[in-house]
DNA sequence: AAAATATTTCAACTATAATTGAAATATTGT
DNA sequence: ACAATATTTCAATTATAGTTGAAATATTTT
């Protein structure tokens, strides 16, 4: 069956070999990742697809924060910052409450465990490269 | 100067208080990134932030593979394949490598070790919601 | 209850990304 | 040189994301 799979496409040798002794196409799909997953992924970085809300993030890792602190940080129109911080928050990054006449938003949980990791390994690149 | 920054912007009381306490508006954006590395970090996210992507990147994690394997899996048109190759490999995750007939894709190292880390990342929590 | 402030929502618009199919390029086998 | 296969490129189109400014909502202050 796999074989028959690696046969029928025509590919390079070196490329067949290896797709045999993990089983042919049918057997590489078997060794990744559902497609529901991957649906599931893109969403976080469909979100942090964007400086300005790359940045919102990190302030929110620092403490919560009210979207007129984080106006005057990025330095936006109002209706242009709401936008990305409801991006933010549909996609689970971030979470608003109303706090009298502010709203206060913060960093969840999850995203912050993302962020963290993410700007570990962006730093250390940058460190190698140098 | 940290102060006065907090005092213009009239926020909540408590806002106000550990925004000054890390100093004020200036303080904070002093403990964030720069604006290059989220510009430079958006890429990536950019990159993923596509399912088909995704599965591109997470076939080329089991081995390199030539355009028409990758093809068998993802089942598409070859231009539109084509395009999304194009986008991870400008943003310098996956090469391409003509290799007689073919072009042989591989993941490179820096995005090998992203993927690993995302996708413990996400069964982690996947396995924590249940 | 009216005025002031903080924030969001909406509709119109602009910009960017993705899709399509045809044509171009590169390599191999005849 | 020619036909066949693999892959990319291109221009036209469609779809999605981001921007804008005005109007709406929520809360507080007077």
């Amino acid at each position: 069956m796999a074989r028959k799979d690696v046969d029928d496409l025509s590919i390079p040798q070196e490329i067949a070999d290896s797709l045999c002794s993990c089983g042919g196409v049918e057997g590489l799909v078997d060794q990744i990742p559902s497609d529901q997953m991957f649906e599931q992924m893109q969403g976080w970085y469909k979100a942090c697809a964007d400086p300005v809300r790359l940045k919102i993030l990190s302030l929110l890792m620092v403490q919560p924060l009210c979207v007129c602190v984080i106006k005057a940080v990025v330095r936006m129109a109002d209706s242009k910052l709401s936008y990305h911080l409801n991006i933010l928050k549909k996609a689970g990054m971030i979470e608003g409450e109303q706090q009298g006449q502010y709203i206060i938003y913060q960093i969840t949980p999850r995203a912050k465990v993302f962020m963290e990791k993410e700007v570990k390994r962006y730093e250390s690149e940058k460190a190698r490269d140098e």
